[in-house]
RNA sequence: GCCCCUGUAGCUCAGCGGAUAGAGCAGUUGCCUUCUAAGCAAUUGGUCGUAGGUUCGAUUCCUACCGGGGGCGCCA
């Protein structure tokens, strides 16, 4: 709850101590209605105590009402009771002027900045494709997602590294190596192999040796320099990126199996070494090391986490995976559990399957196929803004279609652009006031009090609630919700913008200069919102 | 068969247990001597998959069923 509604609830749980009564578990909650005409805050604690009470709601609410603790709210202006027992709260204009004041002395720095997080250490990894080629166009929607989610969970006061896991070893990398080899000398890649018009491309660049392992290496670092490069172009860069290739030849995937055998959680069977993941709640036992000698992904995978959590000390591990992927979830979790790491330490995020449409069309992509449609591409067709707006505005969970034809025609009325629109805007008023020599009062000077048309009111409404938001989709992992503030807030400014002229003819000093602010203020929760999201504030469009 | 996600306007999707379920696109219609019309305003469009349950109150939580997607390797 933001500070106006801790005022409210703090104000409401001394009305109950007045009245005797103990206030609910979970403390007395505040919200704001959807509709002004409920007020500008409200409480159902009256509906929520009546009945363990054997209180009439209504006549309860009403004995809150009266109670000194209520009329002591600060810019308390009217009180409602409404409906089966809810109680309304209406406060003066004064409040969003104190709020506004508030948030333009803070800055772009410190608006919307909490300590939610207390500095809690947290590793967040994300997109970790296999370097086998490009990056396709789910990983664009799941790497947007996570490079959000990294922002808000530091606005919030979480500490925040993020990684990328480079699968760097195995037989995909064998079977990689192999298709390169193939494809030089002008031959097929193995059926199993990666038959994508770029290997072809690699190939025409190796000169190394016609050896497999070399091939593949070669192949690997190539792919994994153009797959930076992809999410360099949207604005996605990655605090570490891990081998998987070291972890196996620094020994730890051997000594965090020598730890799950001590501890009695292995056994051998048909000359593989297995782990007892249906102790630890997975729906089968999983296979560490395989009967021909060689570690399991999921054994690198163990010996990853491990090194996460006690190496290097992390409190929380988040993984982003795509929902391919899902079926490592409960084996991780279960390996986690039998390390002694408590299993709940370890936060996995399934992305679901992107698809993509053309018209009535579905295309189909696969990686092994070759037929992949790359992430380069998205990005080179929408824009950077576009293609994270786009994934953005949708919730993980759901398995997003993208109509290509329709993100590129409409990309001219695309929300990104309305979004970022609302920002050019702002700099331009800004470069206009200063070409006629308009000087921007001190803020103490400008009284901000005349800013009271419904317009007005309601701008500041939406920009004050932009802390409530950060912690909350901090705490949901939920970055999309900041995207769905940032349109009502580009609403609510282009409203404004449209009703109250600023630099026009007729606008007197004071009110000019209270509009300013204002728009200095939306400047700022424009710039704080779009940076949380990864999208550019532009000064002119 | 088992596990995970999902079903909301013609389409793509929001929606923190609360009051009359929202946005964009698509449709219809107004507004540029003005700080950028990439804008504003009006209007059409809904049995929130179905049936139960919990609750003062359910689109939201639980169960079952029906549709859609994904996963159930000594692949990664």
């Amino acid at each position: 709850m933001a500070k106006r509604e801790i005022q409210i609830a703090s104000a409401i749980e001394r009305a109950l101590t007045e009245l005797g009564i103990s206030p609910p578990e979970g403390g007395v909650k505040v919200e704001r209605p959807a509709r002004l005409e409920h007020g500008d805050y409200a409480t159902s604690v009256a509906l929520e105590l009546s009945k363990q009470l054997g209180k009439n709601p209504r006549s309860f609410a009403q004995e809150i009402i009266e109670t000194r603790a209520i009329s002591e709210i600060p810019h308390l202006k009217g009180i409602e009771l409404a409906g089966p027992g809810f109680i309304n709260f209406r406060l003066m204009y004064s409040h969003l002027h104190e709020s506004l004041l508030e948030l333009l002395r803070q800055g772009e720095d410190d608006f919307a900045r909490s300590e939610l997080g207390h500095g809690e250490k947290i590793q967040l990894e994300f997109v970790s494709a296999n370097p086998t080629g490009p990056l396709h166009v789910g990983n664009a929607w799941w790497a947007s997602y996570g490079d959000a989610i990294k922002r808000v969970l530091e606005r919030s006061g979480f500490n925040v590294k993020t990684e990328y896991y480079v699968n760097d070893t195995g037989g995909q990398i064998r079977t990689l190596g192999e298709s390169l080899l193939a494809r030089r000398s002008n031959q097929a890649p193995p059926e199993d192999g990666y038959q994508g018009e770029y290997v072809v491309e690699l190939a025409k660049k190796y000169n190394g040796p016609d050896d497999v392992l070399e091939a593949g290496k070669f192949a690997v670092k190539e792919n994994l320099a153009a797959i930076k490069a992809s999410l360099l172009n949207l604005n996605i860069n990655f605090d570490e990126w891990f081998s998987q290739a070291s972890i196996e030849e620094s020994g730890a995937v051997d000594e965090t199996i020598e730890i799950l055998a001590s501890m009695g959680a292995t056994y051998e069977k048909e000359g593989a070494l297995w782990l007892e993941a249906t102790r630890f709640g997975d729906n089968r036992d999983r296979v560490l090391r395989k009967s021909d000698g060689y570690f399991t992904y999921l054994a690198g995978d163990i010996a990853y986490h491990r090194n996460k959590f006690l190496v290097r000390g992390f409190d929380r591990v988040i993984d982003i995976f795509g929902a391919d992927h899902h079926g490592q979830v409960a084996s991780l979790k279960a390996a986690m559990s039998a390390l002694g790491i408590e299993a709940q330490r370890l936060e996995i995020l399934i992305g679901q399957m992107v698809s993509l449409v053309e018209g009535d069309r579905k295309v189909k992509f696969s990686k092994r196929a070759g037929n992949i449609v790359s992430m380069e591409w998205l990005v080179s067709e929408l824009g950077p803004a576009v293609t994270r707006l786009l994934s953005l505005s949708s919730s993980l969970d759901r398995a997003a279609v993208i109509d290509i034809e329709e993100a590129k025609s409409t990309s001219m009325d695309n929300p990104a652009y309305y979004i970022q629109y609302a920002h050019a805007r702002i700099a331009s008023i800004f470069r206009v006031a200063e070409s006629r020599g308009v000087l921007v009062r001190e803020l103490a000077e400008v009284p901000l009090d005349l800013l009271k048309t419904p317009r007005e009111l309601e701008l500041i409404r939406t920009l004050i609630s932009l802390p409530d938001v950060v912690d909350d989709a901090a705490i949901s992992r939920a970055p999309q919700r900041i995207v769905a503030w940032l349109k009502s807030l580009a609403s609510a400014f282009h409203g404004f913008y449209h009703d109250c002229p600023i630099l026009a003819e007729g606008i007197e000093e004071d009110l000019l200069q209270a509009r300013l602010q204002l728009a200095k203020a939306t400047q700022i929760g424009l710039r704080v919102a779009l940076f949380l999201v990864g999208i550019e504030a532009p000064e002119q469009m």
